[in-house]
This record gives C-alpha cells, sequence and structure tokens, in this order.
DNA sequence: TATAGTTACGATATAATATAACAAAAACTG
DNA sequence: CAGTTTTTGTTATATTATATCGTAACTATA
C-alpha cells in the first residue's frame, strides 16, 4: 500500500499547494511534448483550475472560474478540455461526484483508488497494484477484456470524523 | 472468486429471464416484511422494471416505462423509488453509467465489483471479498471510516470482442 | 510561403440526469 | 377516530453533459 508522495493525504496536508500545481503542470507539458500533442493554453488553464481546488471538483464549477478570465468559455469549453486532460491521463474523474482531480502521477497508467470524505469532499487518490489486479484476474478468467477501471469508497475522513 | 448463480453472467445467459424477476421481488417482499417497511406497489414495480431490463437502465427510461401504466409518474416518482430500492440493497446504481441494476443477492451486505461492456451495454456483477477487504485495510490504515465503496470495470465482453 | 489537411476552439442549442418544495392522499398508531 | 408519519402527486428548476456547425489556428509538405 502506498499512499501517493506527490499529493500528500488530504486531511493531512499542511503545505501549500502551489508547488503541487506547478509539478504537475510541467509534468504535463514535458509529457505532452514527448507525445507529440498540444498542451494548449486552455487546456493548461483547465488543468491548473483543477489543481487549483484541492478537491475534487464539478465541470461547472471549472466553467465559472474559467469564464472571470476567458468571457467565451462555455461548456464544451470545459469538457472538451477534461476530455483531453483524461485521456492523458492528468486528470481523474470521480464518477460518484461528476467532479474531476488532478492525478498526482500521471505518465504511467496506474488503476489508482479514490478514498472519498462525504462531509468534507476531499478526495485522496491511493495506488495499489493488489485491487487492479484481483479485477484484471476476473476479468480474464470470463473472457472480458478490460479497458478501464474504477475504485471508489466513500465514508468519512478523520477529521471529520472527529466533527 | 465467484459470478453470481442467481443471475447468470448477462453474456452467457440463455435463460428466459422471467423466473429471476420473480425470486427477486419475493426476495425483496420478504426482506421488507422482516424489516418491518413497505415494499409499496409503485415501489415494488419500479424493481420490477428494473429487473424486467436485463441491462442497467437509467432512470428516465424506467420512468418513460412506468407512465405508460401510471400516468401520474414524474422524475421524483422514480427517484425516490430508487433511492428506496438503492437504501434496501436491492438495486444498485451503476456509476459510470448513470444506470441501475438489480441487485441479485440482496439481504446480506456485499461489496460487488461490476464488469461493464462498454458495447452492448450489459453489466455483471461479480462478488469477491479480496476486494472488499484489501479497501477496507486501505481505509483503516488511514483512520478513513468507510462508508461504502463502489468498484466498477469496462470493456468488451466476450460476445461483443467477436463482433 | 502557399496550401491542403488536421486539430482546436467559438457559439448556440438542447439533451440527459437529478433535486427542491409544497400539497394531497394514504397508511399507520394510539 | 384523531393525530401522526409516510408516501405519492405536482410543478418547477438545478445540474451535468453533448450535438452541431462554423471558424480559426496549427502542421506538414512541397
Amino acid at each position: 500500500m502506498s499512499v501517493s508522495k506527490t499529493t500528500p493525504v488530504a486531511w493531512q496536508r499542511t503545505h501549500s499547494h502551489g508547488r503541487c500545481i506547478d509539478g504537475a503542470i510541467d509534468a504535463a507539458a514535458r509529457i505532452c511534448e514527448s507525445r507529440g500533442i498540444r498542451l494548449t493554453p486552455l487546456r493548461r488553464r483547465v488543468l491548473e483550475l483543477v489543481w487549483g481546488n484541492c478537491k475534487p471538483v464539478g465541470a461547472y464549477g471549472l466553467l465559472d472560474e474559467l469564464k472571470r478570465e476567458h468571457s467565451s468559455a462555455a461548456p464544451p469549453t470545459v469538457y472538451r478540455a477534461l476530455e483531453f486532460l483524461m485521456e492523458q491521463g492528468f486528470v481523474h474523474r470521480i464518477q460518484s461526484l461528476n467532479a474531476y482531480v488532478g492525478c498526482n502521477d500521471p505518465g504511467h497508467s496506474h488503476k489508482g483508488i479514490f478514498l472519498i470524505c462525504n462531509d468534507c469532499g476531499d478526495a485522496v487518490e491511493i495506488e495499489d497494484k493488489g485491487v487492479a489486479n484481483t479485477i484484471d484476474r476476473f476479468a480474464s478468467g470470463l473472457g472480458f477484456l478490460l479497458a478501464s477501471q474504477s475504485v471508489e469508497a466513500a465514508g468519512l475522513c478523520p477529521g471529520c470524523q472527529e466533527a
């Protein structure tokens, strides 16, 4: 088991978030360059906004932020950017929240587990090969060709249990 | 690993579905009685409709069906029934599809895994304690109080791989 | 540096999913 | 039966996501 180090567990977070954002953007830029694809200003900005929120954020939340500086922004603007960012693995979608979070370890495929606090709304991504491998085995045992997987758990984070 | 027997793997399904529905309704009725809660005609009917579709079905799909026989049905009608059915564990929500399926093993809490075919849209629930236990361990290791979990994998079922 | 091909973005409309709020009816409880 | 709780009816609206089509920007190749 390993909780991601690049984005410490949110409810243990004591650092300022700025460096995380910068690092994530830089990493994305490098990956795009190596893949020959374009991290356009718009896509970069949406990625920054995703990271700027410390919690999973909805598409329309991002849209509101984006509109302040980019008056032409409309729903497709955000959804296209998110689609791109998810395809490239820079952003994950939290299915149970209809919300998006930055991936703290882009560049290599990893099947994360999300722990989502029902109270504060924060989500933490955990890396684990065990769960992913188990699912892989189930799938291949049934002749099912796996394309993606989503593992989400909800409950109360330590901080919110006290309150 | 065990694929549920009460609802055989969909892409291996050769039986008529009627008995599954009846069995699921009967089981739900018995559970409701034992819990002292009401499986009203409306709730029962929605549960039947969920089962009547062999695949995950959206709330508005259910609503269309329900309207045919129940002209006063509106979105809240269906959503309330689904909420009840999910609380009682008779129905699961497939987060990645915004759709609902009958639970083939209600009555005792079980953390299922869903394999979802991106082509035919069918979903199969698999029971597995391993994945659930792994997630439990992660959570308690972090002091996270787990309330629910959702494990969904998408890909191509055997039948749809050929086509 | 033209120019054809591709990719990305703008702009509008609408689809699909879900909930709020309050009134009316039905079912339970003493 | 009267009071209470639960369920359903009804209307309106919120939230999330896509379709479509036109325009602009970038890319590659000559």
